[in-house]
Order: C-alpha cells, then sequence, then structure tokens
DNA sequence: CGAAGCTTTGACCTTGATCAATACGAGTGG
DNA sequence: CCACTCGTATTGATCAAGGTCAAAGCTTCG
C-alpha cells in the first residue's frame, strides 16, 4: 500500500486547522478503501465499528422499511464524513451506506474518534457543525415531506443533487453522479411513474435534459421557482 | 429570586456524573423562567445566544414554511435540553420553540456552553447522546412520512405522544399536554378533518377517548396495530 | 440473443384534501 | 347572568393528486 498524500485532507472542514504533522499521523491511522457501485459500506443495524471519509464517488445513506420500501436519506459528497454514529453516542448504524457508483474512502476504527476529538483542536466543532448541517437538511425535508405536493419535493431533490454534486456542462447543470427515477422517488416518498411523468414534461418544457441515470439541469431558476421557494 | 435546589439536576443525562458541588456552580449560573401555555421561548431565525433546560411542562418545537403552514418538529418533555444549537455549530435557533402548557425552565448564557463541555465530564457525551437520539426520531419522521398512510403517521404520532408524556390513568394511558386536532395534523402534515374523522371512527372503536384537548389512549396494541408496525 | 435494468405512457381508482355548514365549550364584557 | 366571540371539534359532499395496474420500449451487458 502506498502512502496517502497529506493535500488530501488540507481543505476538508474537521483537519483544516491542523499542522501538517498532525495529518500526517491522522493518515497514517487510517485504512484506504476502495468500493464498487452500487454496494454496501454498512448496513442499518450493524455495530458501529468505523468511521469514514469520502475521498472519491459518492454515497446514498439509505432506510430500509419492514415492508421492503426504501427511502434515502442523505446523500454523501467527496470530502464529507459519513458513518459517524461515534460522535453522537450510537452504537449501530441507523441507516445503510450504499455506494451509487466506484467509491475511495478511508476509514478509522472508532477508539480513533475520542481521541481525534481530545488531540487535534477544532475536530470536534467542525465535526459537530456537519452534524448541525445535516440536521438542518433533514428538518426541511421533514417540512417539505408534509406541506408540499409531489412536484415541488421532486424539484427540491434535484436541486439539492444539482448543489450538492452538480458539475457546469455546456447547456446547463449536470448532476455528477448516476441517479435514476426509482432513486428520486425513494428520495421524495413518491412512485418511479410519477417521477418519470413529471421529468417528461419538464423536459418537454425545456427545463431539464435527461438520460438514462444522468440529469442536466438547462433551467435552473424555473426549477427553483416549481420547487415553491415562495415566489 | 430563591435558591435552586440540587436536586432538580440530579437524574438529568448530562448531569449525571457530576459531583453536588459542581452541580451547584452550575445552578448558580442559570437563570430560572417562567413561562405562560401558548408563548415563544425563542423563535426561529434568532440568533442563538442561550440554551435551555425544561423543569415542568412541555414545549413544541416548530417550523413555519412561507406560507404559513406549521409543521411539529419535536417536543421537548420535562427533564430534556433545548434550544442547543451551540452543539450543533449553530448561530441561529432553525425553529421556534412553544410552550404548549405552562412552563418552567433553565437557561445558561450560550459562552458557558464550551465551559460545560470542558469542566464537566459526560457532559459532552451524554448531551450527543440526546442528539443522537433527536436524530434518530426525526429519520424515522421521514422514513414515515414517505411511506405511511395517514392513519399509520397519525397513529405513530400518538403514540410517540404516549410514550414520551403519558401517564396512567383510569381506564387507559393518557397524553399528559394538550393537544389539539390541529396539532396532530400539525405532526404529521395532514389535516384537522382528517384527523377528526379518523380519531371518531377509533373512539367509536374503543381505542381511544377523547375530550378537547384531551386524548386518552385505551387499548394501545390496537393504536400498535394500526400504526403499521409490520403485524 | 436473451436477460435485466431503466424508462415511458395510458387507464383507472383510492386516499385524503378542500369546501361548507354546524355545533359546542370556555372566557369576556356588558 | 346573558350575549358574543373565538378556538375547537364534527361531519357530509366533492374533487384532484398521485398511486396502482398494465403493457411495452429502450439500453446495456454477458
Amino acid at each position: 500500500m502506498h502512502k496517502l498524500d497529506e493535500s488530501l485532507l488540507a481543505g476538508i472542514p474537521p483537519f483544516r486547522k491542523l499542522e501538517r504533522a498532525q495529518i500526517r499521523e491522522i493518515l497514517d491511522a487510517a485504512q484506504a478503501l476502495r468500493f464498487d457501485g452500487g454496494v454496501a459500506v454498512f448496513s442499518e443495524g450493524m455495530p458501529v465499528e468505523r468511521f469514514f471519509l469520502l475521498l472519491d464517488g459518492h454515497i446514498r445513506v439509505v432506510r430500509t422499511t419492514p415492508g421492503g420500501e426504501q427511502i434515502i436519506a442523505l446523500h454523501i459528497s467527496p470530502g464529507q464524513l459519513f458513518g459517524i454514529g461515534a460522535a453522537i453516542g450510537r452504537t449501530t448504524y441507523p441507516a445503510t451506506a450504499m455506494t451509487a457508483d466506484d467509491c475511495v474512502a478511508l476509514a478509522w476504527p472508532n477508539r480513533l474518534w475520542p481521541v481525534f476529538v481530545e488531540n487535534y483542536e477544532g475536530f470536534a466543532t467542525e465535526t459537530y457543525k456537519v452534524v448541525g448541517e445535516r440536521v438542518g437538511e433533514m428538518n426541511n425535508r421533514i417540512v417539505e415531506m408534509a406541506t408540499q405536493q409531489v412536484e415541488q419535493r421532486i424539484a427540491n431533490a434535484i436541486l439539492r443533487l444539482v448543489t450538492q454534486t452538480g458539475r457546469k456542462v455546456e447547456g446547463g447543470i449536470e448532476i455528477g453522479m448516476p441517479i435514476t427515477r426509482q432513486n428520486l422517488s425513494d428520495m421524495t416518498g413518491s412512485t418511479l411513474h410519477t417521477v418519470s411523468r413529471l421529468l417528461s414534461g419538464w423536459e418537454r418544457d425545456g427545463i431539464v435534459l435527461s438520460e438514462r441515470r444522468k440529469i442536466t439541469v438547462t433551467a435552473p431558476h424555473r426549477l427553483v421557482m416549481l420547487s415553491g421557494a415562495a415566489g
């Protein structure tokens, strides 16, 4: 295994305030992992043994109901910590982490969590800020689900994906990870049929372009209108 | 102002591991507050200046949409910390805290948060455990909203209230705080009409008893069945 | 080429929202 | 004490959003 480069952690919030030497220590304690697309990094209910940092690829955090339906709780982009149950006193993972495409991640054993918190100034604060953001996002989802129509929820889901993973391409902004109608319906508590119908409509109206597992937003402002952001 | 008694904080998780003298310090730094029912302790968007511990009464954590609809994100029972945005790096409150009935709370200025974390062993860990529980609860709500029918969501909402605030009375378990049809609809993203119809039906079937702003569950097991806990 | 996964589209039906009317209880002021 | 009002609750009638059922087409891949 080759040595990991220190620049990997340079810009990432929890590590931002650290010395070069400290980052070296952290990297030396890390295990680097590769995953194919569509596999589980960890599963709901498993004991929390490690925490992760996603370096490349995209991860869907998924919960499954007793009835077998699944809903996507969260997406993780490169540079984000995930599986941080340790930070909030969980002993088992509350959800499953599925890779959406090929992924590279670092992993540390759980027992290092308190060590990092103890030794690295700002690590705890920055991490809890991330937790805070996710709580905020979850809160928004709850409000959305409770008050908005399916069309608005789907518009919001797409906008969220765009801001999190979007990249500019000719003619619009493309979502940087593979995404199916089914995925979108799992994010919004809807059905793939409804999502398909809506996307077809939007494509007819020139708001999006979509191919198999790919969506490009050509008129973001109009999507924002549709999302019900109180025009 | 009379001195606060140390027993107040005795059994409360974040303070559980502390010495008597430490509890004294904490209490001396606290401000005791009284609120009538139906008022805001703090409001969405306000800067986070204090954190609170609810001693008596009940609090609804509420978010309001641009369109004026409101949804209830969380209920706080006596003994719980709330308004702890400081813990997760928030600078403004993400929601409004409304008293459901008359309340008594302690408040500390925000700058004491890091002091508590620093000086009192276990304070941080226990608090983050609380955060973790709330995150879990929010997650469940999202899944519920995405996959369940209104009837199941309302059953679940009532069951949650029962476990959080229920007290045994003759003939069943009574929810320990005032709760209207409208409140229930705000918790489930439904309407007071639908809630009323369902409760009427349940009352006819002998599952609940309800008066004005009061609900008593007479057949909890049947409510659990209805809640869709995979029978 | 067949199979599996993704997408589209039409027809139909159920859930629960909306509209509307009424009633009841509790607090307030005359 | 009564009239008024406001917040709460009930119930019926109607309607539409979106789920379900069904069928078929298109890609990609082994």
